[in-house]
DNA sequence: GATGAATGAGTATTCATTCAT
DNA sequence: CATGAATGAATACTCATTCAT
């Protein structure tokens, strides 16, 4: 018997703006209190029911990738920039999204857990790659760089980041840490 | 009627015994089901009540350092070994530490969001430094690597173990990594 | 932007062939899933929404009777044919349904503690008098047998089906079951 | 972190009693409410913790069964008094109570779903067979019956209690039901 | 009238932590 | 000191019912 005082129903023209919201309330809530907070929470966060959460994502697996895909919208725009400098800007922007994401990595963690295997990599690939190309041709990168050595090496910032103490000291580690690498794209201009 | 005696009270002479039980079936347990299994898994895996476990561990994170922190005692020996070789050595074993013990990405990602301050970098600088001292020395090593970049490399190495499918997935990934990192020391020769 | 039409609005003739649809469907369900089946899950198999449900039976209960009436209409049939041979037929069939729609027995035992007053007991007897008379009349059973007995009976029979471990041992038991009590019409010629 | 007004924790020592005390709060809530019944409901009305009603019961089944089991203690009683009446009142016996709980009919209509494979009726047979064989021996029952009779009777007269209104009626209805089976045990004199 | 998304109370279940014995 | 049962808050998840469109 549900009690009268609920909230009003606003009926299913508010589906999209629920996904929205929860979106959005998962990003800030993933943020402050990590991967693994309590989904009632971002349910809450979002001014939804729970039951709408799970409509529409239905485990937690799920509403994470949700929300690192909005990521990829942003870096598949930089990534179809046709021209030579989009590598740079792509790869800074990459590794600017996992140090400000860094619940993210808590989730990579658990989904090598999770059966779920995400296409998440190939995706990557297929965001670099061109980028790539395009950079090698112009001379603008080590010839030598390879798609694999990215994606290892954004691995290798993940890791970084997971052992940062907070996002500051993210941000100085990972400068230090691509400096390692001789072979990596050049820092953006700054 | 007095309730019936599960087991024998063995008196103080037991607490040694018992801690390692306890270490030795967390490191099991962690292994197995992750640093998130119940702790009462871990109790009983050791044979002891709860509130042993916490006599001697207060929380999770205590646990998993003083697990973590048995991994030292063997990277110290390699460390003391007074020989230009010890860093390589030092080194790879740290590795190998790092890919065996996936779960310990774990819990250094869940120590970043707990206050927790571990003094394990100072340690791993203690360990590391004398043995890279010496490996200078001798010119076996790029003369510009500092104790810095090492800990920063195995920062990096965290991560590729973190987002690597299974632990032989770690292991061919992991020296990739490393090689990519052209200053760090050489390969053992395995 | 009006939402996207999910399906035609085939208006007000539509009705007969939905509340068709939707028993049909909760047939299905209660078969596979038990009588406390979501009741979404039967909308969805159904092809309706949620609410033409609800507009059609506004409870599990009334929706669980209207499928459980369906059997009367096969029934009622053989119970009109003016034949002395109809009782048999009629009790034969009674048990076979009461053996293949075992959720009812589910649906029983809820109903008995909803207050719902439910008349099947009288339906039944309206079935079963007449028949049972012309049998009688016909000698063709025991003289002493009342419609009562075979209500009785048949919740007997009930308890058996509730309680074996599928339906072929059902279809055992319930044999056994009613050989055990001499009143009743014989077995029909198989 | 536990609000300081917890109940006072009485102990291991309190665990007979919780044990006892979960099975009287089942016993009466199961007659209450049905089988169905919230576990938590259970645990408040027992006054314990819900993880203690799981410690001792890890599902409803295994909570309702160890219920149910207590009725056998009763009736071993009955069963082991080694006189040819023992039958008569054992079987009244075994009635009343299927009357009085009639709950368990619901669990063993759930139980068909569940895996659990009940050895209830191998330990009613075990109860009935000896005192079977000493009526049979004094010419109390009808030589021709067998266990496998007074089992399949009584699943009838689950059949008859779980369609029945209420207490009451089952009474009547029970009476009724056996009446009709000639070779069951005469009804105890009352 | 039909649709199906939204709502959120209800329920099961887990597990960190305490504490009587 | 050790034991392990007790505690109950925290959390996940479901599904009956409503109602905007």
């Amino acid at each position: 018997m549900p009690s009268p005082r609920r909230q009003i129903n606003r009926g299913p023209a508010a589906a999209g703006e629920n996904r929205a919201a929860i979106l959005a309330a998962a990003r800030r809530v993933f943020a402050e209190q990590g991967y693994h907070a309590p989904l009632y929470k971002i349910a809450k966060e979002a001014g939804v029911g729970q039951g709408v959460l799970y409509r529409h994502f239905p485990n937690r697996l799920a509403l994470g990738f949700a929300v690192f895909e909005e990521n990829f919208v942003e870096l598949r725009e930089v990534s179809s920039r046709d021209d030579a400098g989009a590598l740079e800007e792509l790869w800074a922007r990459l590794l600017d999204l996992t140090i400000t994401d860094a619940a993210f990595v808590e989730m990579f963690v658990d989904a090598r857990r999770a059966t779920a295997d995400y296409d998440g990599a190939e995706r990557l690939v297929a965001l670099l790659e061109p980028a790539l190309d395009r950079a090698r041709a112009a001379g603008r990168v080590d010839p030598e760089l390879t798609t694999a050595d990215l994606l290892l090496a954004h691995r290798m910032v993940f890791g970084v980041v997971a052992t940062a103490e907070d996002e500051a000291a993210a941000r100085v580690a990972v400068a230090a840490a691509t400096a390692l690498i001789p072979r990596l794209p050049p820092a953006p201009r700054a």
